[in-house]
RNA sequence: GGACAGUUGGGUGAGUUGGCUGAAACCACACCCCUGCUAAGGGUGCGUGCUCGAAAGGGUACCGAGGGUUCGAAUCCCUCACUGUCCGCCA
């Protein structure tokens, strides 16, 4: 959630940052007047709570003294009365703010580059030169027909469209992928985590995949438990309402868990193949922060991730994403695009955010500086994909009779 | 799934004949003093959110969550969640 009180005291220069991310000036006057309303509601209530409580005590005195209360009485009735509709009041006006404000995206950071989608994205560096074939590469859904990897329509007997099975060295592989992408997590100071698959939804909300994006999750209703879209959820939620110490930060975590999404809105997009699937699997990294350290870590992780690649022998480009395209939480996201010869393209296979103090003030994660409690940074990041890895290799390592090696990294795995 | 018990501040834990308890005491923690050596003594402070205030300080809300009774609830009633124990079931 954005913060409040700074849209109260710099509205213009909010409004203008958020126009970025394409929210129109007009929402965010709405938003200020509902803060407004809210303050005064609960200033008037307030006010005859206080008078309350004190008669009250009053009240209570005069029993004990054995004094008479007949008056005092039909007082507080009547204030007891005039509390109802204040209270109602303000009940209102809270309900009326937050349905508002947890709808507002992140702000943006002011160097995060102006456009509408993904077309305007900025790269910022190439890594590694993409091999030249004296073949027609193929894509990853003709080398798993060839080698036998991914079964596609025994995935979608056993559950529906979008699911897929991995068979012999493929799901080895897949295995083999989060082991070393764990480890090298784990150089870098990030603890493992094993966590829940499943979250409710205060621990959604407080990462922001709710209210506003219901619609992409898998919800267990009887439970009232959702399948997390990513393990940042648990992660990241994992100080849910805490106060840490300032010497507890930075937390570093990674954690490997499958992730479901709907892919609600993405209909007809990548249906061919394993790149878009209700389920897939991912490593994540999370970092708690300091304010101060929430740029170096994000560097940190940027590099980790691209370190990966690199040494699985994987082409790829670092983008920083447009204003148009960031995601509702970030203020700021690094997308690596790993380079698939099959496709001609590059493709996403990790994006690393900063979401700053956005997910931090919806899930009341803070810390203690000095006297004061001030709300940490956080920060999400795949290192990495697991299926789109598999995809990558398969592409990038696939030899002219459609065979595919293993990198060298990952043979002492195997 | 069934039965019973419980859910209080960083921890242990009082308070459950409704008011003087936002919460004793102890521990932990922070600062200060004493002392002078590996141990101890004394003092002060020490929950969170919102809000008013330049600050000092004040108001309000929170004793698992939500609702109810009442002039007034941590304390009474209802619903739900969670934890513990026993039974059942089970990888």
């Amino acid at each position: 959630m954005i913060d409040l009180k700074y849209l109260q005291k710099n509205f213009d220069e909010a409004s203008l940052t958020l126009q970025k991310k394409g929210v129109e000036a007009e929402t965010l006057q709405t938003l200020q007047g509902l803060f407004a309303d809210l303050k005064q509601a609960n200033q008037a209530l307030e006010a005859l709570k206080a008078e309350q409580n004190s008669l009250s005590k009053l009240f209570g005195q005069h029993k004990r003294d054995g004094k008479d209360t007949t008056v005092l009485k039909s007082e507080l009735d009547g204030l007891k009365e005039s509390i109802v509709p204040l209270q109602e009041r303000a009940r209102e006006a809270e309900e009326a703010l937050y349905s508002v404000a947890l709808t507002i995206p992140n702000f943006p950071d002011d160097s995060v580059p102006k456009g509408a989608d993904e077309a305007e994205n900025v790269e910022i560096r190439k890594v590694l030169e993409p091999r030249t074939f004296d073949f027609v590469p193929l894509e990853h859904w003709a080398l798993a027909e060839k080698n036998g990897w991914i079964d596609f329509e025994r995935g979608v007997k056993l559950a529906k469209s979008r699911f897929s099975v991995l068979r012999g060295e493929a799901a080895r592989l897949e295995r083999v992928l989060i082991n070393f992408f764990l480890d090298a997590n784990a150089k870098k100071g990030f603890i493992e985590q094993s966590v829940p698959f499943m979250s409710n939804a205060a621990m959604l909300q407080g990462t922001g995949q709710l209210p506003k994006f219901e619609d992409d999750l898998f919800k267990i209703e009887e439970e009232n438990l959702y399948l997390i879209p990513t393990a940042e959820v648990p992660l990241t939620n994992l100080y849910h309402d805490e106060i840490l110490k300032a010497e507890e930060l930075p937390r570093l975590m990674t954690a490997y868990t499958p992730c479901f999404r709907k892919e609600a809105g993405s209909a007809g997009r990548d249906t061919r193949g394993m790149i878009r699937q209700h389920q897939f699997n991912k490593v994540e990294m999370v970092a708690i922060a300091h304010p101060d350290s929430s740029d170096e870590i994000f560097d940190m992780m940027v590099e980790n991730a691209s370190d990966i690649l690199t040494a699985l022998g994987l082409p790829h480009r670092v983008v920083e994403l447009c204003g148009g395209d960031l995601g509702f939480s970030a203020a700021r996201t690094i997308d690596l695009e790993v380079w698939l010869p099959g496709q001609n393209k590059y493709r996403e296979i990790s994006s690393i955010s900063n979401t700053r103090d956005f997910q931090a003030r919806r899930a009341k994660i803070r810390f203690k500086d000095g006297k004061k409690n001030r709300l940490v940074h956080t920060l999400n990041g795949s290192a990495l994909a697991v299926g789109r890895t598999i995809v990558a290799i398969m592409e990038n390592y696939q030899n002219a009779d459609g065979s595919i090696e293993i990198p060298e990294v990952l043979k002492k795995y195997m």
